[in-house]
DNA sequence: AATGAATGAGATTTCATTCAT
DNA sequence: GATGAATGAAATCTCATTCAT
């Protein structure tokens, strides 16, 4: 019931947003009542923080898995947008979520869900670094920026990409690594991508 | 007044989020009264709707300016993205808004401000477009998922890039652009980016 | 079981008030469940009603042995003074829950306890008119107000009395015993108070 | 309005006590809505403590515009108790609440009222200390417990004392007066009470 | 004898909006 | 132009109570 509760409230905030979302809209969607919600939910501020704990963390595991495989730097570049990505199909909603209500978790609750992020974002950027002395990238890169770059890109296709549109996950994911590991511009000899 | 109540409105949304923020809110950020609100606008979304309108009309008008611009293709990206970069130390808070709060409009509303949002976003697609026709991209690139990326990697920045800190807004962008155009890895021969 | 109720009650209801005090913060002060209350108790008035009613049958029978001692009206009011006072070590706690929530029991509960609060009250006036009758006391007193005032003067004492303080119990009663019987004004040829 | 609102409160709260009393009762009791009501006060307790401090101080003025009359301890004393039951015709009710349901205000506020209180209770015992002192009153008397004797006869009149009865205020008065003065036990020589 | 899940009714509070002045 | 009073609809949350197990 719980798990019911989280994955109804999960689809009513990603159409309508948490704050135009009620308790009512979230009971009557399960067929239960306002009570059944209190009963396992403390207020709905406490949804939305477990909502958020479980997104990260999981992609959090996820991605230090990625990290800590003994491939290369572009190919664990590469995995970690693929992930992103893939992800969508499953927890799309969830994702744009976790993107969208961060604001209306209470103070202390942002403090915590961002220092996960924020770890999450690190990882990419010592990805970045790691290629760098490795050779693998170009030597002066602001690491920083380049993973805010993913980041950004890769978020930014929660907002849009349909997974079971005509492109398929992986094949977004081929293209975005493309384009940050090798741009946009044609060059003679340039490699085909990856 | 109008100009005062629309600056205060921005910077609390910005802060709270729309649903978040009274009209109470706004006259108490202005010493006026709730009254006085309603004297200049119609409703709370109203003033929603005018944000959102004046700031994507600006930008469309500014993008169109660019891409008319007889200058390569090259040239215009990076235009486009040294403009939206440089925007966000004077209209920052105005930006966020426009990304997050979009949601709250009316149903209407929002088409009309989606319609403009996909000119200004198909505005970039079809930069790479030309530029591919023109042999200056390389030939297989899916210009639309680029432009998506291009937008995902800038509009990010609002969220966490500070004009005023360590990095000026020009060199970010000459950071994305370079990122962009020639990606990051490494090669032989790789002529230095712009 | 049902004793542990009771008392578990009876110490919340006199800290935060009965319809302050909820099924879960009684259920929780004994590590139970609220069904396990349900099972001894039909709904949280009955249990009031119980506390009411065990608290004034006991005082009542206590005070009716007093009343019909064969010893002198003056003894018989220290007597009921003393037991009165005496009783906050022990029936502190009940005695005030008692006082204060009454108002929260059903109108025919009231009723049935203010009848027997009554009995009280009418017992010790009724010591009073014996004196009066039997030239212990002044003639021309008003019984009632007297009783009234015995009262105030003793049930005041469970909301600031310490029995454990400084001052004993029996000490108080003397003290009370002897401003009721001769005043508090310094006269010639006052006798020693008791 | 909020006059009207305070007035109602009150009787309301006399009557059905505090919690059980619901903003839906207040508005309705005047005919307005429960909007209203938060127009003219944050919340409930705002409400309660205002009643609370608007009894207390205009006592506490009472009071001590007595203490500081230059007449006898005696004197004195009979005013105080005089004040307080010819005061139930006009503020009963308000007193009742005062003296019921001080429970229900927020930690803070119970200390602020506690303590103006506490000095209305040490102004009675400063009367029967300073009385003590001139020869007035006996000498071995517990002022702090005369005092409270004082305060529970004449607060529990509030719970009983019709002043449109049979027994008129200042009769009541003068009946306590003469029976904390001089007792009720019948002495020979015994001068007559006031 | 005890419990955990569920509920329904209702309580406090919030807030966009209206309107007479 | 501006305001203060008032409102009504709705939102979050509480809690006594029931009941199947």
């Amino acid at each position: 019931m719980k798990e019911k509760i989280t994955e109804a409230s999960i689809s009513l905030f990603e159409q309508k947003g948490f704050s135009t979302t009620t308790i009512q809209d979230i009971a009557d969607s399960i067929g239960a009542t306002k009570g059944t919600f209190y009963y396992y939910f403390k207020s709905k501020e406490q949804l939305l923080k477990e909502i958020h704990l479980e997104y990260i963390i999981d992609l959090l595991k996820r991605q230090e898995a990625i990290v800590n495989d003994s491939t290369s730097n572009k190919e664990k570049l590469h995995a970690v947008i693929e992930m992103l990505i893939s992800d969508i199909r499953k927890n799309g909603p969830r994702g744009r979520v976790f993107f969208r209500e961060i604001r209306h978790l209470a103070e202390e609750n942002i403090r915590i869900i961002k220092k996960e992020r924020d770890r999450y974002r690190l990882n990419i950027e010592s990805i970045i670094r790691s290629g760098i002395a490795a050779g693998e990238f170009k030597p002066n890169l602001r690491s920083d920026m380049v993973a805010f770059a993913v980041l950004g890109m890769a978020n930014y296709s929660y907002n849009w990409f349909q997974p079971d549109g005509e492109v398929e996950p992986s094949e977004l994911a081929a293209i975005y690594t493309s384009l940050v590991l090798g741009g946009i511009v044609k060059e003679n000899g340039t490699p085909e991508n990856h």
